[in-house]
DNA sequence: ACTTAACGGGAATAA
DNA sequence: CCCGTTAAGT
């Protein structure tokens, strides 16, 4: 067939052209941001389909988001036909594994019906076994206890694998396999269990490893910079036979490797394939060629990576801003008006992103741009799901799938408060403990055995009824009826409606769980779970609202705005505070950065602010612009005409705001006369020492420790006859 | 048994 | 600031 005139590859540049056409093998694609990897990742499928007599049910390709599943599934009905395209697996890692879990569960000793146990069953989890084993939960905290075990999973260690060197080891490992007994116990699997077992299970079975391979002959991988060594397994066991292993990456927007993500993958992958093709994808089809240009001197100061000859023919562009702000306040004001000032000019709501490093910078902006009149949507930080409503309701639904799910069972018991406390809790307990079977199982042979009195017994036994009906109507009831009845019999309704304006919005939420089931009619309960586990943040991304979105540099991966504010750009926050002691983290919070800069395509903004306030309260210290910024070109950072208020670059990285910085001021505020720890001298108390130094709008406020029995003294600056000391 | 207030301690990113 | 835990009060 001409390459040239084949409906499929019109749209397609050359490189394009190339890595959709190339003969089935091993191949790894390099795609830039924006280089259009998504659309050779689908029109490949497409070729394969339809030019390379490949059955859509050997395909398995994996997104790194629910999101950009359905979106591949979408486009390629609209090349294909839906009839084509049905029996292709496409999805997450996490979600592929979830079904094949379910469906081999016997070979695993796994229940067909287990649950998948979030971060916050994790932590239950976890703490329950920090008491138990008698630990200080001060020095093994269970969160850290939980990284370490997560690591664990995605190196594929096992308990017994875990390397022991410390005593701290020691107790990780312990904890971790206590940890998989509980989770075993009630039939429960954490994220990462997910991809561990799917590896395990192709390692120690040849005979479903044959199956599956056989089955997915052809799979291709996006986001591959962003792997694990579980994942990469689970691709190599899939694919070594076969050897039909399409994969994209670019190693620049590898910002997972808290997460277990190895982008030595990359090197594996060369080792495991020899034969392995490379493609590279340079052309840019988002960015003006300045946003480019910014993103490049960024990246280009990495280590250890290599060149790349990213091009646009979007030559010139807006500048990119550069603003300084006082605080986070007037960095959201600024960001709200010059946002508002573009849609005037044209732009809509949903062209425009604001990304920042933590969720907690959510807050500011949000407040807002309520105050501005700016809708908004946010993505993660207050996530739909892990609202305390949702959890109790979807408790409440795995409780009647597995009413032996203990995590579960600890969550409602007494939600709503329906007297069963502590004590009779305990009573509960001892007996499941004495008979070694869950809580249930426990409540049910307690109630029968009579061994109660009163009202303990009146209220367990009402409870254990109703979960038993639950269980039983699981079968008959859609989901919908069943939600309907648990909210009925639990007086969910007038427990979350207390009045209060909170109360309504707790119930619209619970209204709106009930509303995504109503969605897809029919849908197994036990699907249903599954799903409402694996969802991601930007899953819930739709696209018809207008609205202007705020997210994470995380989430944004993958994601396109015309026009994108990055905010925070500070030193703590951006490279982040914990990650500046080490040079790879700091690599990484680069790369973070790049991935921020890319997304957007006309537009770019990157502000940062004099003065933080954290944990409610101001910090002492002002905080620093970020060192990233240091290496950005002074020709992309030209200021527009139209922009009213002059920003300035920073005067050095991780430079204290010195006087020495001279730059225009957001707003005419003086440079600090004083910083703490400074000498001081004053006419009436002699000597001391600053010890805060702070300013309340335009007005530096200096605290002073005085000696000679004087103490702590508050001065306006410039007010107080006091004078900086040279030091020594 | 449950509610409320006071306290202490702590935080990054996410399926 | 937000959380979870604890102590005291209803």
């Amino acid at each position: 067939m001409e390459t040239n005139t084949h409906p499929l590859l019109s749209i397609l540049n050359t490189q394009q052209r190339a890595a959709v056409t190339t003969p089935i093998g091993p191949v790894l694609v390099l795609a830039g941001p924006g280089s259009g990897k998504t659309r050779v990742l689908t029109h490949r499928i497409a070729w394969m389909l339809s030019e390379m007599d490949v059955a859509p049910w050997h395909v398995l390709a994996v997104t790194f988001t629910n999101k950009a599943a359905r979106e591949m599934r979408q486009r390629l009905n609209v090349m294909l036909g839906d009839a084509r395209t049905g029996s292709m697996a496409l999805g997450t890692f996490h979600a592929t594994c979830a079904r094949i879990l379910r469906r081999e569960a016997e070979n695993l000793g796994l229940s067909p019906s287990y649950l998948i146990f979030d971060s916050d069953d994790q932590l239950t989890v976890m703490k329950q076994i920090v008491a138990d084993l008698g630990l200080d939960d001060k020095r093994y905290r269970p969160r850290a206890l939980l990284n370490a075990v997560s690591s664990a999973k995605n190196e594929l260690l096992s308990p017994t694998d875990y390397p022991v060197r410390t005593y701290y080891d020691e107790i990780v490992a312990r904890a971790y396999a206590r940890y998989q007994e509980t989770l075993h116990q009630n039939d429960g699997l954490d994220f990462d269990d997910l991809l561990m077992k799917t590896a395990r299970l192709f390692e120690t079975d040849a005979e479903v490893l044959s199956r599956y391979r056989d089955r997915y002959r052809h799979v291709l991988v996006d986001e591959f910079q962003d792997t694990n060594v579980a994942q990469y397994a689970i691709l190599k066991q899939l694919t070594h036979k076969h050897r039909s292993l399409y994969v994209v990456a670019d190693e620049d927007q590898s910002i997972y490797s808290w997460r277990g993500a190895d982008y030595r993958n990359i090197v594996r992958l060369r080792q495991d394939f020899p034969e392995l093709q490379t493609h590279l994808l340079e052309e840019n089809y988002r960015s003006t060629q300045i946003i480019l240009d910014g993103a490049q001197a960024i990246i280009a100061r990495n280590p250890d990576r290599t060149p790349k000859h990213l091009f646009t023919d979007k030559q010139g562009g807006h500048p990119i801003v550069l603003h300084e702000a006082y605080d986070e306040q007037e960095e959201a004001d600024y960001v709200a008006r010059e946002a508002t000032r573009l849609l005037r000019a044209g732009y809509r709501h949903g062209d425009i992103a604001v990304m920042y490093r933590t969720n907690a910078q959510s807050r500011a902006l949000e407040e807002t741009f309520i105050r501005h009149n700016l809708p908004y949507r946010l993505i993660g930080a207050t996530r739909f799901y892990s609202r305390k409503e949702i959890k109790d309701v979807l408790a409440f639904l795995r409780l009647a799938q597995n009413p032996d799910d203990d995590v579960s069972f600890m969550r409602v018991v007494n939600v709503p408060p329906r007297g069963i406390g502590s004590t009779t809790l305990g009573k509960v307990s001892a007996q499941a403990q004495n008979h070694q079977c869950s809580l249930y199982q426990g409540l049910l042979s307690l109630v029968e055995s009579d061994g109660l009195r009163s009202r303990a017994e009146r209220v367990l036994t009402a409870f254990a009824t109703m979960l038993h009906q639950w269980v039983e109507l699981r079968e008959a009831y859609s989901v919908t009826r069943l939600i309907d009845r648990i909210l009925a019999d639990t007086g969910y309704e007038s427990y979350t409606r207390d009045g209060s304006d909170q109360g309504e919005s707790r119930w619209e939420n619970v209204m709106a769980l009930r509303a995504v089931v109503a969605e897809t009619p029919g849908i197994a309960l036990l699907d249903f779970l599954t799903e409402v586990a694996l969802v991601a943040d930007v899953d819930e991304l739709a696209d018809e609202v207008d609205a202007v979105t705020l997210l994470t540099l995380h989430s944004a991966k993958g994601l396109e705005y015309p026009v994108v504010f990055l905010t925070g750009l500070e030193e703590g926050l951006l490279p982040h505070s914990r990650s500046m002691d080490s040079p790879m983290e700091v690599a990484e919070e680069r790369r973070l950065l790049y991935v921020g800069m890319t997304r957007a395509e006309q537009r770019l903004y990157l502000t940062y602010a004099f003065r933080r306030s954290w944990r409610g309260y101001r910090d002492s210290e002002p905080s620093s612009p970020s060192r990233f910024l240091e290496d950005l070109p002074d020709e992309a950072l030209k200021q527009p005409e139209d922009q009213k208020r002059r920003a300035a670059r920073p005067s050095g990285a991780a430079k204290p705001w010195g006087a020495e910085s001279s730059r225009p001021e957001t707003r005419a505020r003086p440079e600090p006369q004083y910083r703490s720890g400074q000498r001081v001298k004053h006419a009436f108390y002699g000597e001391g020492m600053v010890i805060e130094c702070e300013f309340e709008g335009r007005n530096e406020m200096v605290t002073v420790l005085f000696s000679n029995g004087v103490g702590v003294k508050k001065f306006l600056s410039g007010m107080a006859p006091m004078e900086p000391l040279a030091d020594h």
